[in-house]
DNA sequence: GACCAGGCACATC
DNA sequence: GATGTGCATGGT
């Protein structure tokens, strides 16, 4: 596969290295990172999982064990913590409710039917949803976030207005169907992203500069 | 002090 | 469908 989309996947790779994604110590651990993350910094979540871990273990049980308000508070650090701790009870409830909170038994339905559960929770859209399925459930789904569409748009291979769905559309459509690909590509584009791709780029030692 | 972060729901046209 | 707004902490 000799594609322009392709190139930067060697470049990044060849530049960064193996990301080794997503930084979490199970899948469980993957969709409560997926979900404080929206919309903020990585480092931020990082110390919100911190703080739910001294209430033991991750489970759905120990965590729909705490009253809301001390959910909320735990993840204080993470940014719209009320909404995102209603999100996460909303999700862990559904997998009480539906599957005995076990994450291994909700991750038995096909891809399709998994995502469209997802999506119909409120608070996961299509990046949370799709982060959950690559990187908790192991599915060949492309994740798209900002810095996927400014990276691909600044480089000229989508336009600036490209939605979510044309974006991912338009990405496999370029790319083999490849759990490990999909989970290191995603990962390097947020790396670049973070480091050169800004709203306001500074491209000077970027590893793409001039691609 | 601005600006920004690994989005999403909801209201509105 | 597309566009606008509230949600909120913490680093640069």
């Amino acid at each position: 596969m000799h594609n322009k989309l392709f190139d930067i996947y060697r470049i990044l790779l060849d530049h960064y290295g193996p990301r080794g994604w997503w930084p979490a110590q199970s899948p469980f651990e993957v969709v409560v990172g997926a979900i404080l993350t929206q919309n903020t910094a990585w480092q931020n979540v990082e110390k919100a999982i911190t703080n739910l871990k001294r209430f033991g273990p991750m489970t759905t049980e120990n965590l729909l064990r705490l009253p809301e308000a001390t959910l909320s508070e735990a993840i204080r650090s993470s940014g719209y913590y009320r909404q995102k701790g209603r999100r996460l009870r909303n999700f862990l409830g559904m997998l009480a409710d539906r599957f005995e909170g076990r994450l291994d038994s909700f991750f038995e339905l096909p891809t399709e039917v998994l995502r469209k559960e997802l999506l119909g929770l409120s608070g996961i859209g299509p990046e949370t949803a799709d982060s959950i399925l690559l990187y908790a459930a192991a599915r060949p789904v492309f994740v798209i976030d900002t810095y996927t569409l400014r990276i691909l748009s600044r480089h000229s291979l989508i336009p600036e207005e490209t939605s979510y769905s044309e974006a991912q559309r338009w990405i496999t459509d370029h790319l083999p169907e490849d759990v490990q690909l999909f989970n290191e590509f995603h990962a390097l584009l947020v790396t670049v992203g973070k480091d050169f791709c800004r709203p306001r780029p500074k491209c000077s030692g970027c590893p793409l500069e001039g691609f």
